[in-house]
DNA sequence: GTCTATACGAGGATAGAC
DNA sequence: GTCTATCCTCGTATAGAC
């Protein structure tokens, strides 16, 4: 059984992956967690410390997805597919990456959390780089021009196809429509 | 000299682009175009009414952008090359696309604002993949896979080129770093 | 830890004077 | 068209009882 901390991130981290950090709202939390929204405070004192501790959490989430894709996967390509589906869960419940989220709303947000937020794409671009020269290295992925900039591209890719999938009625439909063919060309001929 | 109704557009576009949806307020327009809160509502009766009106606006303004580029550079390189200027201009303001930021908010945002947008998106694409296809058929553009799925990579990989970038400190050059490799590898080669 | 009660400001919106 | 004045709701946050 979860402490109540957790469950309060758990569903501010839905909810701000749907609607947006500016959007939501302690009372939303309130609801769901089945708690007022004065207790809320006891855990967070305010709503800059949640979100903060939401996206260092989220932070370090990923880097655990990212380890166990390459210990269940030694292909560079599959790891590559792994990531992808990454980004492709939570779309169901319109939900997209905390941090690109979070980037569209960059301009509004307290600087502690904006420094999060940065680490975190620099640190997931640093893996993506790292894939993509294996694969290269291996011969199965060809990066455009460098693994450094190919990271850059396809992490821009996922985050704009996040975007523009959440808009469709399918939005996973819309989201491979993008993806797919990204792999496709990144794999290298057989 | 600009009516007041422009003038608000004029600034709630900006604040849109930089801020997004749910944390932009009539203050702040009131603040910045010099009049009270209550004289918004003689020009937009509601905040939906103002943001359909500046998502409509906006599209249309990017249309004659759109054909402005046709008229003024024959080659689809070079055609290609004006459209990712369009979403370099305003990062330097830390502005994103509108339907860009208005897609993150997609779940927050009036039904009749969600539409505009996708209608935004869909005619955008639309453009895209014909240039795409004009610069295949004369041999000066190599569409990964066909103009339509290249069409769909590139916006997507521009709208979160955007996203990325406005995370970055000197957001031109995050943004070009993306956006360079990505024009280069759609040339053909000489 | 969680509750009730409350403070205080901000947000969107309306009425009516000028 | 723009103003002042006002309404009502929602948002974050605090004090103090249980």
């Amino acid at each position: 059984m979860k402490g109540t901390a957790q469950q309060i991130l758990d569903v501010a981290q839905d909810l701000v992956r749907c609607r947006g950090y500016s959007a939501f709202s302690y009372a939303d939390i309130s609801k769901q967690v089945g708690i007022r929204k004065a207790s809320i405070h006891y855990h967070f004192p305010s709503k800059e410390a949640l979100g903060q501790e939401l996206v260092k959490r989220y932070h370090t989430t990923f880097q655990h997805k990212l380890k166990a894709i390459e210990q269940s996967e030694s292909d560079p390509r599959q790891q590559l597919q792994q990531f992808v589906g990454l980004y492709r869960s939570g779309l169901s419940q319109c939900q997209i990456c905390l941090c690109g989220m979070l980037s569209a709303e960059i301009e509004v947000l307290p600087d502690s959390i904006q420094e999060e937020v940065r680490a975190f794409l620099t640190g997931t671009q640093a893996w993506l780089t790292g894939v993509l020269a294996a694969g290269q290295a291996a011969g199965c992925l060809q990066p455009r021009i460098s693994p450094e900039i190919e990271a850059s591209l396809l992490l821009a890719t996922l985050q704009g196809a996040q975007l523009i999938a959440r808009t469709a009625t399918d939005r996973e439909v819309m989201f491979d429509s993008i993806a797919n063919p990204l792999l496709t060309t990144l794999e290298t001929a057989r």
